[in-house]
DNA sequence: CTTAAGTGATAGTATTACTATTATATTTGC
DNA sequence: GCAAATATAATAGTAATACTATCACTTAAG
């Protein structure tokens, strides 16, 4: 899996950037950086003037790359999803028993991410800890409806969608497909949300994992 | 019910604002008209200068009551989940039969508001919107740990123990009641906010409601 | 060797998110 | 009915944010 992400490239929709951030060595860092950086003060403290006092640049170079700090998250989160669809198609590829195939793929959209592939600057346990806490802002916003139709979210809503018909394969004939994968991808980064900062409100946690939570439901959910 | 709340007051935790809106005339201004303004321009372009404008009163007197925009959404989100704790107490409070009981309760929690009860200056219909658009990001924030100790969020998190309740009324040896509680509460708000936003990615629209998606899930996972 | 592209430095603007002060209006207690 | 306390309004001011514009400098490509 490293080897082939090693030939390959995250695609992110090409509106959301001025400049790609990989076709140079400060795009790079603005990108790796920016992680680290939210991940630190958090999405709403984060500015790319401190950003640019971190990787020893000027803040009016960022801006040649992303418009605002608005269209970085929705970068960074695009990235994150062509990511992680990427491991589901991977991961679920050579199975061909739809309840294995639809577990494994409820497996790799819910777990922690614990472990940095470290094929790229992007380290991937910190972009997940940015998806948990701040991805969900970058379409709670008046302008969502207007970014949809730019195609900003299209890696997202095609995940869900390789999730439904996964669901639809195990139970052709269930009348909510869509709205089961959303709750999945959703949810269960809500839990582990849960787990960080709200524990009495959750039993995602001491073993227990969203995972074996999600399989439970999902399972008896189409039975 | 109308009566009943016309005599009871929806208690938010005291330190969330400064001064109790509810003891004068501005302040119950101020939470009204934030409520419309906040829907009309998105929380993040609401700010206390042009809410003071929309009610001709003077930015500063709106500091008096809340230390900031924030601690306004915290104020608004406590108030939507006591009124919506009162509506499931009263639905449901003389159902004995355990799963028409949590039946009732996923009715209560995960329909969407489209009357407004019209017992205060608060127009629930709206508020329900807010809910569903920019409530997340009262949690979504670097404070979240701190304020949860404040005690922010005890409202909310004593709605999900409810449910939770009743989750483990109807199946004592489930093993994820709090989670299953958490993914309705919130899943229903993430439903209804697809339906509004990104329609190609749930099914809950057209006649199927959130309710109906959540009420089979919950079903088939306790039978 | 010239040009274009990328980056850095500086300056400037409008808005935001407040704080402080003072003035005025209203309510309440005696 | 008046003084005192309280609430609100008006004004000013500050630091930070979220940019935009301009110009200088460096480097890489033709």
């Amino acid at each position: 899996m490293k080897n082939l992400l090693s030939v390959l490239k995250i695609a992110v929709p090409d509106k959301i950037y001025l400049k790609d951030p990989e076709t140079s060595d400060l795009g790079k860092r603005i990108v790796e950086h920016s992680i680290l950086l939210i991940h630190e003060i958090g999405f709403d403290n984060f500015t790319f003037k401190k950003l640019g006092l971190k990787i020893g640049s000027n803040e009016s170079s960022i801006y040649r790359y992303f418009e605002n700090k608005h269209k970085l998250l929705l970068y960074l989160s695009s990235w994150y999803w062509a990511w992680l669809e990427y491991q589901l198609v991977i991961e679920t590829f050579s199975i061909s028993v739809p309840k294995a195939k639809l577990e494994k793929a409820i497996e790799v959209v819910t777990k922690t991410i614990a472990i940095d592939s470290d094929f790229s600057h992007i380290n991937e346990v910190i972009l997940y800890k940015i998806i948990v806490n701040e991805s969900s802002k970058s379409f709670l916003t008046k302008e969502v409806d207007t970014e949809n139709k730019e195609g900003y979210f299209e890696i997202y809503k095609r995940l869900i969608t390789r999730l439904e018909k996964m669901i639809l394969t195990l139970k052709p004939n269930y009348l909510f497909p869509l709205s089961l994968a959303s709750s999945i991808l959703e949810g269960g980064l809500h839990q582990n949300f849960l787990n960080e900062h709200f524990p009495s409100i959750t039993n995602c946690k001491d073993g227990k994992t969203t995972t074996s939570f999600f399989i439970h439901l999902v399972e008896n959910t189409l039975k």
